[in-house]
DNA sequence: GTCTATACACCGATAGAC
DNA sequence: GTCTATCGGTGTATAGAC
């Protein structure tokens, strides 16, 4: 038995070409609109052959949300970590990354945040990772002199309402983006 | 020729009665689940019959469009009526109503606030009364001291971010909900 | 005039040949 | 591991019965 498996590596490659090929073709022509016929002339395949590699669609789309909700976490982890180690200036560099993240591309801010897929639930597996967040983000919301579990869920009302409205009324431009600083001192104004 | 069409009575009653089956049809099954067969049959019909009615799939999500936002906007008129007429307080009842019709039908949330219908986008005419409440909007947070265009747009993301969080991560409940009077509270300690 | 019948092109998914 | 063939479902269009 070789003590490397290259079949199991040959099929990850693949299936990690296959979910990149997803993510092209969402951000081209939106979520809901994914084909398994479409995503299989994406990487030279017939449609079929991609149960192969994921059992279903909703497998794909639990895939990518894992991808989504992994890379949120890492860039609040930099964001975080680059820059004064002041919590209030912490605070606000992560609420920056999170908008960023929603915004510069608003499929990933859907799959993650508005549940829009008919009968798609991400796994435990795949939403584990923003579990994570939400705990690091109370510690932090802690660390700044906001201990009531209310003011965490207006913060993360805040922050949805924030992205969700500069996705909706105003894509690819700033017009809720640039208010997050002021809503920031409201916040603390109100809670710390 | 006869001074009422009942042939155009006739067809419009028959609209409605369409219009009453989609509901209830994505009421159970969800936004995007509403298809053509299933409506037919709910009313009687085969499918092919409802384009006698409507000339797509898409028109009965623009009329549906239609009813939701004359309901909300219809709610606001007399959610804002009924009560003391102190502009503070008739902004909360109209808040409160706002979020109330989110919450208790989460299906017409995401039909007027999320994009998710791949294709869909509402009319002029469908959507001239949802322009209509936003400016009535900001008329009655100027009548409240706050005059910066800058924070009525942090209303609808607060707004927007309470119903959103309420339906995505406690649908029935009131765990965002019962937050909707203090941030109105932090609203106006920073803006007015 | 409004329905039924039928068709088309697309969808996700499965079975089985090679 | 990828293919062909096929299934039941979808939105949509049109021809024709009555």
């Amino acid at each position: 038995m070789p003590n490397r498996d290259r079949r199991a590596e040959r099929a990850e490659a693949t299936r990690r070409e296959i979910l990149d090929a997803a993510w092209a073709l969402v951000r081209e022509q939106g979520l809901a609109s994914l084909t398994m016929r479409d995503l299989g002339a994406r990487v030279g395949m017939k449609a079929q052959s991609l149960y192969g590699y994921f059992s279903s669609k909703h497998a794909i789309y639990d895939a990518m949300f894992g991808d989504a909700s992994r890379e949120l976490v890492t860039r609040w982890r930099t964001a975080v970590a680059t820059g004064p180690q002041d919590s209030i200036a912490m605070l606000r560099r992560r609420s920056a990354a999170f908008l960023q993240f929603c915004v510069e591309e608003p499929v990933r801010h859907q799959l993650l945040f508005q549940r829009t897929i008919p009968g798609f639930e991400p796994s435990p597996e795949s939403y584990a990772p923003a579990v994570d967040g939400l705990e690091d983000l109370h510690a932090r919301l802690r660390a700044c002199g906001v201990d009531d579990p209310r003011a965490w869920d207006v913060w993360t009302a805040v922050s949805a309402g924030l992205a969700a409205q500069q996705n909706a009324n105003d894509p690819g431009g700033d017009r809720w983006l640039r208010l997050a600083d002021e809503c920031i001192d409201m916040f603390l104004e109100h809670y710390a």
